[in-house]
RNA sequence: GGGGUGUUAGCUCAGCUGGGAGAGCAUCUGCCUUACAAGCAGGGGGUCAUAGGUUCGAGCCCUAUACGCCCCACCA
């Protein structure tokens, strides 16, 4: 065995492992008839920049759970790769280009196209060395990308078999222009953010000046936006509103423009809100958009592309949509037609990828008709085959589900799947196929040319769950075996875009929901509970952290005390707290290696040679016993926050203050025989815990265990199981209770100060065997770990003012600490035991007089509770006596 | 407006199906004890937001209130 350095340094060893396990091809996952499948399909992150904290969490869960599926025996594979993100992307490889002084248009599709690759090559490439950073053990020969090619014919097949169904359609609708990207975006890529704004009330005139309302010849508008009153249409009111119900159907001249419009009536108008009276921009507002289909309003159109406004022969024709807005408040103030203007605060939808305020326009663009594909999705998650964890997330998609609008698909940008659609010049009919297309299929023209848009990037990622594992090819081995995986692990933020579109395309494109849980994780923040972000410049790179505490303890930091669901904050001080504990393991390495001078044989296989005699070896190796089972419990249920302190607790706590402390002796003056059996043991319970903590923090976990257990790979051994042959009750109980015994000694020396090489003989007054064989089989622990010269059994002591007298259950000691003993405190110590004591009795008795509780509570319960009333019933009379003796 | 969620130690958070409140950090005391000062030993610190209710028993279940956060809707 080789010696290891004293402090515990990541740095040397985890790009070693990682090679270590690459050699070995430990990750790869292949169909075995021999195994059950276990599969996790990685969130791809888009190609757009580096990893942040959040894909840090997202990864160690991940690898968490498939580390641990691994050891458990299931062949598991952990799909990788990595999305397009088209828009997103586009708009940085423009950036790009514009910093060298390039333009889009200039290169024109094919160059541009060709840039984007170049691109992603270099930020995929950055993406999966972060990764592998992290420790993921992804089958990097699996890696896939949203645009390769078989995840691009995935988006043709469904493409066409949903144009098929007629699931797919194009129509002219209102959609949401983003006029800086220069395309559409789906209602969930719109986001509101409040802006500071006016409500201009404006006067429109009745074209009939004998028609008044409220004794004007005027009704007034408020707009937010009044430079879309040049595509004004009419004006609605609430067809309930008593006070507009004799103008409606009049007429009314736009002010500036002179167009003449309607009054109409409409339930979407809120009476209570400002006048009553809702302009109507049939081109420009959803809501307009659809009362104007009702009532067959003609649609003006007055954005293009650039917001800038298209009004023939106007002075406003071609100014910018801000521009405009102040003009025309100028000419409307001018001419008088403005009755007032408020301050207003109001929510303003915006791009979410570049936060450019939206506009909406009414264009042709491709749809998904959504309502027969979610019922699906609904009845999944009612009948089960779909699971949230935390479950109340199942609220948020049921309800997105159940309010769902068509997906529009269409982007006006380059960097995508190209819709596959073809249209016809000669015939004018559209061609939709998954194969290459030469000629139209109604009339054999080769006079075609196909759609310019591309689709949104949530169309192919919605295939992802099967169109890495080989789909369309539904004899792909790989998709018989993996498909469908178990569990989808994201952050709630993105169950709309993504989760909701997996579920509905893998059951439309597949017939079965693409996995069975979604485990859901909150968001990383800043130490102040901020989001990290860029404007911000809070964010922390998990690359920093790992150079300086390695990417083990950067893991810990995220998953431990971490509940499925909740935002965390990160501190650089959890990282700590989590390096020191590696370092902890670390050195209880180097202890075990220190004190193995023979280097002894270990066979993991071979526990039933293990001399498990002493007391102490039964109590740690039932502690470790329940501690994997409660641990895979824990794990099985995603609660690994849990199951890390649990483990944690049992390496640093059991393991290295009290099990290590305890053979000490054996270790430095026992006999060979003795020495032998204590490293065995120690490393018995070494080896268990690296297996227990290698899914959390694999490379310190596999290092160590490579330097001690003959060099053999930690993450394709298996994971610890319980074995019901360890439970070892009463001695680990025995154990327990010489623990509390020497606790209480060092506390009550701690309290008087009593100097270290101060020994004393103590005094056992023990009314019971059981506890008698626990003082004289842990005699010499009690010495050494409460520095104690002696232990003597007495029947009883007649004084007391000579010692300082501890009270435990069925056993007195008595410590002659006869020059500290200060009479007077020890009295209000003994009556402050005796008190909660007599607490403990009354609780205990009026719950055992309580009649309900005793015909109502279960059995055990009860019992329990008799047993501790015994027990300080006793203590009561013990520290009653100690008292009188004073 | 609808939905969700939080309020537990000085700070950040755990607390599984209801059965005597936990961790890390911080803090105080004493220790350079030959695995580890990235450590050891010991201590202090909580009316589990408030008020009701269900229950033999509530941090946990129900109702209401207060304050906070998130998501959806997007009233011009």
């Amino acid at each position: 065995m080789e010696k290891l350095e004293k402090n515990y340094s990541p740095k040397d060893i985890e790009d070693r492992i990682y090679k270590k396990w690459m050699d070995a091809d430990s990750f790869a996952a292949n169909p075995n008839p021999n195994k059950k499948p276990y599969t996790i399909i990685m969130p791809p992150p888009n190609i757009t920049g580096k990893l942040h904290m959040g894909h840090a969490l997202d990864i160690s869960l991940q690898d968490t759970l498939i580390r641990y599926k691994r050891m458990k025996g299931f062949e598991a594979l952990w799909q990788p790769g990595t999305d397009h993100a088209a828009i997103s992307t586009e708009v940085k490889v423009v950036e790009k280009l514009k910093s060298e002084g390039k333009d889009k248009h200039q290169l024109g599709r094919e160059g541009f196209m060709k840039e984007a690759w170049a691109w992603k090559e270099k930020y995929e490439s950055n993406i999966i060395e972060q990764q592998k950073k992290m420790g993921a053990s992804c089958d990097w020969s699996k890696l896939r990308f949203t645009m390769d090619e078989g995840c691009s014919n995935a988006v043709l097949k469904t493409f066409k078999e949903l144009f098929d169904k007629g699931l797919i359609y194009k129509g002219k609708k209102i959609i949401n222009w983003c006029p800086v990207c220069h395309t559409t975006i789906s209602d969930a890529e719109v986001n509101y953010e409040e802006q500071d704004g006016a409500l201009y009330h404006i006067r429109y005139y009745f074209e009939d000046k004998n028609v008044k309302v409220n004794g004007k010849n005027y009704i007034v508008v408020a707009t937010t936006r009044p430079e879309t009153m040049l595509g004004d249409t009419a004006v609605a009111v609430n067809p309930d509103d008593d006070r507009y119900k004799d103008i409606v159907g009049k007429y009314l001249i736009l002010p500036l423009v002179g167009r003449r419009i309607q009054i109409i009536a409409d339930q979407y108008v809120d009476m209570e809100f400002g006048t009553g009276f809702v302009k109507m921009t049939p081109c420009h507002d959803p809501n307009d958009f659809e009362v104007g289909l009702r009532h067959n309003l003609e649609q003006i159109q007055i954005l293009d592309d650039d917001a800038r406004i298209t009004f023939k022969d106007s002075k406003y024709d071609g100014m910018d949509r801000v521009e405009c807005r102040k003009v025309i408040v100028e000419d409307l103030k001018t001419q008088d037609f403005i009755e007032k203007i408020e301050p207003y605060k109001h929510n303003v939808g915006t791009h979410d990828r570049c936060h450019t305020n939206i506009e909406p326009m009414i264009k042709d663009q491709w749809f998904v008709k959504m309502e027969p594909l979610a019922k699906p999705a609904i009845d999944a998650l009612k009948n089960g085959d779909l699971k949230f964890v935390p479950s109340n997330f199942a609220n948020t998609y049921l309800h997105w589900l159940e309010n769902i609008k068509d997906w529009c698909i269409s982007r006006q940008i380059w960097w995508g799947h190209r819709i596959p659609v073809f249209y016809c010049k000669d015939c004018g009919k559209m061609t939709v196929s998954d194969k290459e297309v030469k000629e139209c299929e109604h009339c054999k023209s080769k006079n075609i040319y196909q759609d310019e848009d591309t689709l949104d990037t949530w169309f192919s990622s919605a295939l992802w769950p099967f169109s890495t594992l080989g789909w369309p090819d539904t004899n792909d081995e790989k998709y018989k075996y993996f498909y469908p995986t178990d569990v989808l692990v994201t952050g709630y933020d993105i169950i709309f875009f993504w989760v909701i579109r997996m579920v509905f395309s893998g059951i439309e494109q597949t017939g079965k929901c693409p996995f069975d849980e979604v485990l859901i994780h909150g968001i990383v923040r800043d130490d102040q509970g901020r989001k990290m972000s860029k404007s911000l410049g809070n964010g922390i790179d998990p690359l920093d952290i790992i150079k300086d505490y390695g990417a083990d303890a950067l893991r810990l930091a995220l998953l431990t005390g971490n509940a499925p669901g909740n935002d965390m904050r990160f501190y650089e001080s959890r990282v700590e707290a989590a390096r020191n504990f590696l370092n902890k393991i670390w050195n209880a390495t180097r202890f075990i290696i220190m004190n193995d001078t023979k280097e002894l044989s270990f066979d993991e296989t071979k526990i039933s040679q293990m001399n498990i005699d002493k007391l102490e070896d039964k109590w740690i190796i039932s502690k470790l016993n329940n501690t994997i089972k409660e641990v895979t419990n824990n794990i099985e249920k995603y609660e690994l926050g849990i199951a890390l302190e649990k483990i944690q607790k049992f390496v640093w706590e059991e393991f290295c203050d009290w099990f290590i402390e305890f053979k000490k002796g054996i270790l430095y003056n026992g006999t060979d025989e003795e020495k032998e059996a204590a490293i065995y043991v120690l490393k018995y319970v070494l080896n268990n815990s690296l297996k227990l903590l290698h899914p959390f923090c694999p490379f310190v976990t596999e290092e160590i265990y490579g330097k001690m257990f003959d060099d053999k790979l930690l993450i394709t051994s298996e994971f610890p199981e319980y074995n019901s042959k360890f439970g070892f009750e009463t001695e680990a109980n025995s154990l327990e209770y010489v623990k509390n015994v020497i606790t209480s000694i060092r506390n009550q020396r701690a309290e008087l100060n009593v100097p270290k090489d101060k020994k004393p003989d103590i005094l056992v007054v023990a009314s019971d065997e059981t506890v008698k064989n626990a003082y004289t089989m842990c005699s010499e622990y009690i010495k050494t770990l409460s520095l104690v010269k002696d232990i003597k059994f007495v029947d009883k002591v007649d004084s007391a003012n000579k010692y300082i007298t501890l009270t435990f259950d069925k056993s007195n000691i008595y410590i002659p600490f006869e020059e500290l003993v200060d009479t007077e405190k020890e009295k209000v110590r003994i009556e402050g035991e005796i008190k909660k004591v007599e607490f403990e009795i009354t609780r205990a008795k009026n719950m055992l007089s309580n009649e309900k509780f005793v015909s109502k509570a279960p059995e055990q319960k009860i019992n329990e509770e008799k047993e501790k009333l015994k027990k300080y019933e006793q203590m009561l009379v013990d520290l009653k006596n100690t008292l009188e003796k004073l």
